[in-house]
RNA sequence: CGGGGCGUAGCGCAGCCUGGUUAGCGCGCCUGCUUUGGGAGCAGGAGGUCGCCGGUUCGAAUCCGGCCGCCCCGACCA
């Protein structure tokens, strides 16, 4: 079937609406491919639609090859499932209630309902097993953004794994990295498996696959040798050495009046930023923690969740003082009675560090010898940090996270009862795993990739048409019979037979992206031929009609 | 939720500060003629509750108040 451009619904536009900041965003929507229906909501317009399908028929392909079995969940699900997780207490959750007052959500993602299904399973005979869906998800963002990047309502493909054991969980999650290793190499994606932070709920370890890109709300941390990708969040890289003072026998008082930052403490001190230490009073519950970095370090927050298990906050000016006995810039390790959580980078040498009283401050601080602190990665890596596998600089990028994976383990099968009965007879929660893509984000992330200063350079995987044929005016027959022969060929045709001049044609062509183009013209024809141009590179030949098929088929 | 910006025709914008006839411009759209290998020319034409509500005024796109929507930064993001 060939694709007329003449009747279809391609409202393909001269500028970028205004609300527009990343390039995907900008060419999605000037290319005719999606529009704007409210804040993170989007309908995917005809050519739009057709790549979706694409990718997502890719995703499909490569999940049923690992064993996914594929049947479709409700969007609507009752509370009570969100009660039984624990979930319905997290902010983005859609809430909405039926005309008599029963409450629902509407899912950001099927673990419960997948949990519901899986309590029918009850023997380790039957495992294991990978179920997927593709659905509609509803997040209530606090902010969507980016067109296709951030939305609210999305379709995702979520498979989820159901194992006997560890062991059996670690097989299937590992299936599922070399599942999306090839989806995004099938949608011509660059893209690297990081590891990340999984936050509080749910998951115990979890990872990440990202796209570098101009636009995009992640930070990619990698290794300028290639050999070590993380989330920024996750991110563990080694900080330069410090240059130390000479060592002392005992911490030794200092005063340092009106000193407040870590700046103004090595320049009045005259030592390195890197040689002294930064405290960070919290509060866990009802329980006070200090947190201590290097001074020249930055605390990454969701570290500090992850180790500390649980959420916290800063401590007030009033619980500092009355647990240090002194104010914000004066605090220390040195002879707390509370749990200290100190990096690793401050694991040896001698720190220059709080007295915690105001105005003073200690040299010489040794951890083991001064303080006894649990050691712990809480410092946010940053660009220059050193490789932690083979000592390389660290570069950051701008990135859009593809996919996450997640080993769930026991959480929701433990909450659900979705339990089974082992070989040796004993009752035994489902350990689960739960594997997450968004073929609409991931389709910005391919523009992202493909694009030149004349519009999308889509890869032939997920083009919307294969070929389009340029029909100038006065040889519309020869170009409906150059069509014919590709749609025969077996390729996805767009005709452009609208009645526009050649250059509107052309650029429109360049804008929608499809990998080739064949410009049917009087020029063309006198030597029995067509133009067949290469949309990325730019390459162009001119190909005697006979030979069409054959040569497009293989470009 | 905090900070900033925007809302005037399908898209991009001017007008608003300093209220005053039929609210403009470019692109796009419709009709006709001429053009026709990289976004044509001429002529004619259609299209707007100036985001919404209220107030001030003889008179509001313009001033004041409230609300809504959208974008960006931040917070948030199993």
């Amino acid at each position: 079937m060939i694709a007329r451009a003449s009747q279809l619904f391609l409202p393909t536009l001269r500028d970028a609406p205004a609300d527009a900041d990343a390039v995907s965003h900008k060419l999605l929507v000037r290319g005719g491919f999606i529009r704007q229906v409210g804040a993170g909501l989007f309908s995917l317009l005809p050519l739009g639609w057709r790549v979706h399908q694409k990718v997502v028929q890719i995703i499909r392909e490569e999940i049923n090859a690992i064993g996914g079995q594929e049947m479709l969940e409700p969007v609507l699900t009752p509370a009570e499932l969100w009660q039984t997780s624990g979930r319905i207490g997290i902010p983005i959750v859609f809430k909405l209630k039926d005309r008599t007052g029963r409450d629902f959500v509407l899912p950001f993602s099927h673990e419960e309902t997948m949990t519901f299904h899986a309590r029918e399973l009850q023997s380790y005979k039957q495992l294991p097993q990978v179920w997927c869906h593709f659905s509609t998800k509803e997040r209530d963002e606090p902010r969507a953004r980016g067109g296709l990047l951030r939305l609210r309502e999305f379709i995702m493909k979520d498979s989820y794994s159901f194992d006997r054991d560890e062991a059996g969980l670690d097989k299937s999650f590992d299936a599922h990295k070399q599942a999306y290793e090839r989806i995004w190499k099938r949608c011509g994606l660059e893209a690297y498996f990081v590891e990340a932070e999984s936050g509080i709920m749910g998951g115990r370890e979890s990872s990440g696959f990202m796209a570098p890109t101009e636009s995009g709300e992640n930070i990619l941390v990698g290794c300028e040798n290639g050999d070590y990708f993380a989330d920024y969040d996750a991110a563990r890289g080694i900080p330069r050495a410090p240059v130390f003072p000479e060592p002392l026998e005992r911490p030794e008082e200092v005063e340092t009046p009106g000193v407040a930052t870590i700046e103004a403490l090595a320049e009045f001190l005259g030592v390195d930023p890197a040689a002294t230490s930064k405290a960070m009073p919290v509060m866990v519950g009802e329980r006070p923690v200090l947190g201590l970095i290097r001074g020249d370090d930055r605390l990454s927050e969701e570290k500090l969740v992850t180790v500390l298990g649980e959420a916290y906050r800063p401590m007030t000016d009033e619980e500092i003082r009355a647990v240090f006995g002194a104010g914000g810039g004066s605090l220390g390790p040195v002879a707390v009675t509370v749990d200290i959580v100190a990096d690793e980078a401050l694991r040896d040498g001698q720190f220059v560090a709080g007295a915690n009283r105001d105005g003073w401050h200690l040299r010489g601080v040794q951890a083991g010898r001064d303080y006894h602190p649990t050691f712990v990665d809480i410092r946010q890596a940053n660009a220059g940090d050193a490789c932690p596998q083979c000592g390389g600089k660290l570069v950051e990028q701008t990135a859009i996270e593809l996919g996450h994976i997640f080993k769930l383990g026991t959480f929701y099968s433990v909450r659900f009862g979705a339990t089974f009965l082992d070989e040796d007879g004993e009752e035994k929660p489902l350990v689960m795993g739960s594997y997450g893509v968004g073929p609409a984000r991931t389709m910005a992330a391919i523009v992202e990739q493909h694009h030149d200063e004349n519009g999308i350079t889509w890869p032939r995987s997920v083009a919307p048409y294969d070929a389009h044929v340029v029909a100038l005016p006065g040889v519309e027959q020869q170009a409906e019979e150059a069509a014919t022969a590709l749609d025969a060929a077996g390729l996805d045709v767009i005709l452009d037979d609208r009645e526009q001049r050649a250059g509107e044609k052309f650029a429109d062509a360049d804008l929608i992206g499809c990998p080739i183009r064949i410009t049917v013209g009087r020029k063309t024809l006198e030597d029995g031929a067509v133009d067949v141009r290469d949309r990325a590179s730019g390459d162009e030949q001119r190909v005697p009609i006979p030979e069409l098929s054959g040569r497009c088929g293989s470009v």
